[in-house]
DNA sequence: TAGCGTTATGCTACAGTTTGCATAACCGAT
DNA sequence: ATCGGTTATGCAAACTGTAGCATAACGCTA
C-alpha cells in the first residue's frame, strides 16, 4: 500500500507546505496526487493530512505525526533493498544473452 | 517482465503439462494466462512453451530451456530479497498499531 | 467586500487490462 | 469417422486506473 513513489509525495507535501505544489512538483496531476493519498488512509485507517483551506497562502497540508513515522519507518525498511537487488539481478542474470 | 505470480504460472504449467489445466489451477481464465505468456515471450523475444495441440490428452504444453532457465534464475534471485524485506518489515513495523 | 490559492469532491471521458464467447486446427483413442 | 480436450486467436464487452473539468468552501490580504 505504500512505495517508493508514494512517501516521495508525502515528503514533497512536507517540503512545500502544500498538496497543490507538491502535485505539481510531482508531475502529477493534483486529482490524481489527492486521490492515491485517499488510497493510502483508507488501506492503513489513519489520516496522513493536517490540512487547511483558505487562509495565508489559500491553505496549507502539513503531515501528521503518524504518516511521519510511517514515511521513516518505510524509508528504513527500503533502504539497501534495491541495492540487493540489483546485486542479485547482476549475479542472475549479468550474462543474459539478450 | 518477470513477477512472481508469472513464474508461480510457468512452474504450474510444467507441473501439469498443460496451459489450460495450469489457468484452471491457478484460477485465471484461459485467455488471460495465453495473453500474459505472450507478453513475456515478446518482451524478452524467446519461445516459452514447447506446445502440442491434438492427441493424447487433447495436447500439451511444457517449458522450453529457456523458459526452465529463467524461473530458476528468478527463483534464486528473488528468495533472498524477499527474506530480507519480511525481516526489516518485522523490525519496523512489527509493533504496528493496526 | 472582493480576490486569490488551496482543499475537497463529483462527474465524465479515455486508455489499458482483463475477460467472455466464438471459432478453427490438431491428433490420439474409440 | 467421430469425439474430446487442447492450443491459438479474433472480437467485443466489462472493468479499472488515470486524468480533466467543474464547483464549493475556506480564510487571509488588500
Amino acid at each position: 500500500m505504500l512505495s517508493d513513489w508514494r512517501a516521495d509525495l508525502l515528503e514533497t507535501i512536507e517540503r512545500t507546505g502544500s498538496l497543490a505544489r507538491a502535485a505539481e512538483t510531482m508531475e502529477v496531476p493534483y486529482r490524481t496526487a489527492w486521490y492515491k493519498l485517499k488510497e493510502i488512509e483508507e488501506q492503513l485507517g489513519l489520516r496522513l493530512l493536517e490540512t487547511q483551506s483558505g487562509g495565508l497562502g489559500g491553505g496549507r497540508s502539513t503531515l501528521t505525526v503518524e504518516a511521519r513515522q510511517l514515511v521513516q519507518r518505510f524509508r528504513r525498511l527500503t533502504v539497501g533493498v534495491s541495492e540487493l537487488v540489483s546485486q542479485r539481478f547482476q549475479a542472475e542474470f549479468g550474462d543474459w544473452p539478450r
